[in-house]
DNA sequence: AATCATTTTTGTCCTAGACAAATTGTTTGC
DNA sequence: GCAAACAATTTGTCTAGGACAAAAATGATT
């Protein structure tokens, strides 16, 4: 049980850094420090894999990599994000109602977990459900996962869960009405979609018409799909873990791609310490999404 | 218009071949043949790249680079697949009625496609609009894509309506039976989903107690998963597009850090053209799926 | 405190050689 | 004629170090 290696590419897979940077790093700073196998090929114990994994989160909350190496697993461990967390409003519920939310996926109940969310979503309504229970719940795995008490698997397990809660929840409700036509989506590598999920949550209740259309879509398509639904509106999200510095960028040229008359919006944790960008709506939170739509009406109208 | 050229890092992403494998098909035939930028480092103008995803369609389909690559680009255009692909039984719908149905898709008819689905699983049950309608269907739209009559958008609009059907469809069943106790996941890079649902849809039919931890998850993660959920079999899936060389040591792997208890199943398109593995349970089609949940009944009972 | 220039850090790309696993081709035996 | 055993070829992945540009940290100057 204890003498499995791995092969660089898997260590590759699983922890998503590059054969380079792996070799590089063990030429550099002596770490990881892999066997070798019969054929002269690098064996990693999975002591130094999870190492490994520790390094890259932290890696990725803005520390480097020549401190980490010769920073003992203890430190390691207890080691803080280096950015300063946005601050955050308590929202509707009780810090005492999502932490029980929180132990039932800790726990591993995953039925408890969902009956749980139907009853807060049957006794609040659709909107106060994402709005205070969502919307704080996923924050708060987020953080938890930042700082490491969250496993991947149980952080993998609440996102699936969650979603297919969204995801009912909005099959659920009526699709008569149909204006503005609004097309969800993300830009590559930017792989998370609840965020998404909720906005669509709160923009059917409005009497949007939403197109989703998953994560990931590369930036030309994104235009041609704008072009073939006819949407009025697009809304990207980018989470808070999305490198902020390329935003902007990203922003202006999609909006160069996409026809003047077409609207772009764009919301989630990355998007709240934008500067403003020329033809881009900035949505800083979920209420300033909603009354976006309230807005849109009204500009219609006038038009 | 200018002639775009393309880094060796976005060729590897966007046709799949990896940079080794790239740079050793220019050393050994001479295609690619990219240019190099100012700092020596190669650019592929973009209809090698096109050539690329072209040849690289063709061998998913067993043929050998070693004949492709020199061989014309009409010539490459016009071959049929080499191995006749997974017996293509003609399930129980048929072709017209699949074709219909990717019609509202190519006409970005979200609501037609989801109603007439909707018709479809009600009419059929089930199980036989997983197998008889969502399968064939999602082969169709892969086979589409790679031939390029499928927009990009397309296909991400069909993938987020059909996951929502299955979702919402296993959803409904009921969840009183509860063995045995499934564990639902991918590898990291392999972030296809519908295989998986398709899977748990089946799965749950038949009594299992199904723990979707949607894809993407690291192998240790996955070992410690199992152990927290305490599964009874952990399911993978890879789809065709999946690199095959990698997994069997994959698996060989994650066969180690699982308990020897648990049972490691594997299906999808990628998965159909392995060798035995040892410990590993090769699922080349959903009915075997179905009838291996009978067979591990079966087992459990005599022992 | 803010701006600019310099140094360090870090990731990605390069070449070229080696070899094992998979596939194909050939021979042998029945 | 067909199957099994062996040999040859094809193919992908790994290895080693060297080079360099972009990003980040540091120091200097306003």
């Amino acid at each position: 049980m204890e003498n499995i290696h791995f092969s660089i590419a898997v260590v590759e897979r699983d922890t998503g850094l590059s054969k380079d940077v792996l070799r590089m790093w063990e030429r550099r700073y002596g770490f990881p420090d892999p066997q070798r196998d019969a054929n002269g090929e690098r064996a990693y114990p999975s002591a130094q894999v999870e190492r490994l994994r520790l390094i890259k989160r932290l890696m990725d909350q803005g520390h480097r990599p020549g401190k980490l190496m010769n920073t003992s697993d203890e430190e390691l461990g207890a080691m803080a994000p280096r950015r300063p967390q946005v601050p955050q409003e308590t929202n509707g519920s009780s810090p005492a109602e999502l932490n029980s939310l929180l132990d039932l996926i800790k726990g591993h109940d995953a039925a408890g977990y969902q009956q749980a969310m139907q009853q807060r979503l049957a006794r609040q309504g659709m909107q106060r459900f994402v709005q205070d229970t969502v919307a704080p719940l996923t924050r708060r795995v987020g953080e938890a996962w930042e700082e490491g008490s969250f496993e991947v698997f149980e952080e993998h397990l609440f996102t699936e869960l969650t979603k297919r809660l969204l995801r009912q929840a909005i099959a659920t409700l009526p699709g008569n009405q149909r204006s503005p036509r609004v097309l969800l989506t993300s830009v590559p590598d930017e792989p998370h979609v609840i965020g998404l999920l909720m906005v669509e949550a709160l923009f059917t209740l409005e009497g949007a018409d939403c197109i989703p259309l998953g994560t990931q879509m590369p930036l030309l398509e994104i235009a041609r799909a704008a072009g073939a639904h006819q949407a009025d509106i697009v809304a990207l999200s980018f989470s808070i873990a999305f490198p902020h510095r390329q935003i902007p960028g990203l922003l202006q040229q999609l909006r160069m791609v996409l026809p003047a008359t077409t609207g772009l919006w764009v919301g989630g944790g990355g998007a709240s310490r934008l500067n403003k960008i020329d033809g881009v709506n900035l949505l800083g939170s979920l209420d300033e999404a909603i009354s976006a739509i309230t807005r849109w009406r009204e500009e219609q109208r006038t038009v």
